[in-house]
DNA sequence: GCGGAATTCTAGCGGGTGTTAGAATTTTCG
DNA sequence: CGAAAATTCTAACACCCGCTAGAATTCCGC
């Protein structure tokens, strides 16, 4: 009945298109300069995508105009479209870079460790990584996670396989963790992942790196997630 | 120059109007039937109190129009403003009775307690109300914890008192169990809480009422919250 | 059923949206 | 320098936004 049909903004889309993000091949063929395809204008594209991360965290994506971006980028809002096909395939892009890089940091970290580094151990590293990238110059990395909730739907289905096999490394940690004997064998990991990711990425909400080092803000965030906020049984009760 | 003046939306304010929420005596005044304040087309304010917390919730702030609301509530656009002065203020209502619905429901569960409850149990029972008004026909309290971020600047700090209010009252829980030595002496509450609130509220946006009972979800986050996901050291390991 | 109040709708205003075509400008390089 | 390509800007388009005035309708006690 009243179904809330989308209100498709898209009356009568003329070509299918592909939705291919990850090649990006070149606007107009470059000159033969070769090597390190066209530092040319890549770096107004830069620019661009720089301001759109920040604007979209700041603003939301239906919240963020065009004109926004370009004034944030020192451009007119029209140029931006030859740099980029729409606002959602910009959206897009900054979403992708995010997640790339928060995944890219906690592997980085993680791989940096002794081999012989424990399971709990890369847990506690990656929730630091993690940590750290959102929010230590994180414009990306926390625009993507402020506002993946708002992306349109077929931008939000598109991203999600990226987003999945970043989930599926958390999972493989945790199993790992537990195979070992590490963890309570009564939680339930997928759930754990998903209590840790919300209370991590809730964090650029709220973290103000003015109270408190971020070094020390990071060791916290693990160790409550590790071992939570109760008292163990075993140790001398402090009061009392 | 370009300082992204806030695109202020009230050019000309005829009048300052102080932003009086709590008080909402009428609009015509009512005829004399005196007790329960015009059952008369209270409903349809409902409803399109409840089609904005569904449309805000699932669109956000600023992608929801207010034709979406009125195709949601069964009206046209311009009847909404009868009953309410603003999209902005309409937001604000939604927030309000997110915040407080949730706040009655864990003050509630927390005083149906025996008064010898411990205070960890306390935390518990609160945890577990808390989600459960979140997930169980949550439409104004998902509605609330999601779109809070994108709210007006001063929608959002008209607001900010009552959140503290319940913020305040999780920080006093905490409190107690620590001085009642029941939790780790080491850890930070203030952190600890915003890590919960992040767990706790993420869960709107992939908890799947099909994947399990609401009553274990609930149980498993407190316990996770509680007591971590690493195994204890005193009990018998399980491998090895 | 009448009359006046309460509620809803219609039609539109002013402005801002994403997007595009084409002209104007800048860059690049022989 | 000069020409071709790359980049940016201008101006507009079609549309939708929040919001309002006033007409049309519904409600409800008499």
């Amino acid at each position: 009945m009243n179904e809330e049909q989308p209100t498709t903004t898209n009356p009568s889309p003329p070509v299918p298109e592909p939705p291919d993000l990850a090649a990006r091949p070149a606007r107009g063929s470059l000159p033969g300069n070769g090597a390190d395809a066209g530092p040319k204008s890549e770096r107004t594209r830069q620019r661009i995508l720089d301001a759109a991360a920040r604007t979209f965290r700041d603003k939301g994506f239906a919240g963020t105009t065009l004109n926004d971006i370009a004034v944030a980028a020192r451009l007119r809002a029209g140029s931006i479209y030859y740099h980029f096909d729409s606002k959602e395939r910009l959206l897009e892009e900054v979403l992708d870079i995010g997640i790339a890089r928060v995944s890219a940091a906690v592997r980085r970290a993680i791989e940096a460790l002794p081999p012989e580094t424990s399971p709990a151990d890369r847990i506690r590293t990656g929730i630091e990584a993690h940590l750290r990238s959102l929010l230590y110059h994180g414009e990306y990395t926390s625009a993507s996670f402020r506002i993946f909730g708002q992306a349109p739907p077929d931008v939000r289905t598109r991203m999600l396989s990226r987003r999945r096999a970043y989930a599926d490394d958390w999972q493989r940690m945790l199993q790992d963790a537990r195979a070992a004997g590490e963890l309570h064998p009564d939680r339930d990991l997928a759930l754990a992942r998903m209590f840790l990711f919300g209370a991590l990425n809730w964090s650029v909400e709220w973290y103000d790196p003015e109270k408190g080092s971020l070094d020390d803000f990071v060791r916290e965030a693990a160790e409550t997630f590790l071992h939570g906020i109760v008292a163990p049984p075993n140790e001398a009760a402090p009061v009392a």
